[in-house]
DNA sequence: GTCCAGGATACTC
DNA sequence: GAGTATCATGGA
């Protein structure tokens, strides 16, 4: 097992904040989650964050998954204002996680121009032809078993045409893409690199490159983020323009404030649609 | 039937 | 370079 202590993590605000689709939440609010192959399932303990499951020797590994060694507060502090500060109090203890890149950029293709519920579902098909764990979650699929499975194994797994997307992406993954290389470029670099892949455009690019290359500037804006930034920030523009301004606003660990902000957005649109019926 | 969902791409002007 | 049609799918 392995410990971080005091993260003060939110797990079902973390998992289910549309930056990872993996999770399986359990009746005892345990969470049960497979990482590069290692099967964990997350508890937390008074402030401490529990990892059963995981090895000692991974302890590393884990607290960079969970981005134990940043604290938020500090790092947002100095763009801090009341509606990042209503977010972080309304979604707290989210953690921006830093996840393997090939399933961030498989999960991120398959999110373009669609919702999370069926994001979830499509993800979860997707990963059906890799290996179980104990607990019965499986394993991301490496890009050599999406290849083996074959192109219509791709296309029968309702991803819509987005199929094409996926197919190829595992085929530039095999001929050798060098994912590490992403987190030593520049923010700039790693997004035209990135964007090599077919059906990565802006949006897609911001939110691999936040989510598992270690760019927390990155700051990605999507139909939320837009009706955010415009409601909230008075921002004005098409996207590309906002995620300029958005991006000049919060800085160096956007990403983060983004995240609080996209969830938090889409939680006050669902109460209050919620309270219309 | 229409609109929408963590958009991207190819095409037209 | 800025608009626009098209791309699958399923739920509201």
């Amino acid at each position: 097992m392995v410990r971080i202590e005091k993260l003060c993590i939110d797990l079902d605000n973390t998992f289910r904040c549309g930056q990872t689709f993996r999770w399986k939440r359990q009746e005892d609010g345990s969470w049960l989650g497979n990482v590069d192959g290692h099967a964990v399932r997350a508890v937390r303990e008074g402030d401490d964050l529990c990892l059963y499951g995981a090895q000692e020797a991974d302890a590393a590994y884990w607290r960079k998954y969970f981005d134990a060694d940043s604290d938020y507060e500090k790092l947002l502090s100095c763009v801090m204002d009341e509606h990042l500060r209503t977010a972080m109090d309304a979604c707290p203890g989210i953690r921006v996680l830093d996840q393997p890149f090939y399933e961030s950029l498989c999960s991120f293709i398959i999110s373009a121009n669609n919702n999370i519920p069926r994001i979830t579902a499509i993800v979860e098909r997707f990963c059906a032809i890799a290996p179980m764990d104990e607990n019965g979650l499986h394993a991301f699929p490496t890009p050599q078993m999406v290849l083996d499975a074959g192109e219509d194994w791709v296309k029968s797994i309702g991803s819509g045409y987005r199929a094409k997307y996926l197919w190829e992406a595992a085929q530039h993954m095999a001929d050798g893409f060098d994912a590490q290389a992403l987190r030593n470029m520049s923010y700039p670099e790693a997004c035209e690199c990135i964007r090599q892949f077919k059906g990565v455009g802006e949006k897609v690019a911001d939110c691999v490159l936040l989510f598992s290359c270690g760019h927390r500037a990155a700051f990605p804006v999507d139909t939320w983020s837009e009706k955010m930034l415009m409601q909230w920030y008075g921002m004005m523009g098409k996207r590309p323009q906002l995620k300029v301004q958005a991006m000049e606003h919060f800085g160096a660990y956007g990403g983060i404030a983004q995240q609080y902000l996209f969830y938090h957005a889409m939680q006050s649109k669902l109460k209050k649609e919620n309270n219309e019926k």
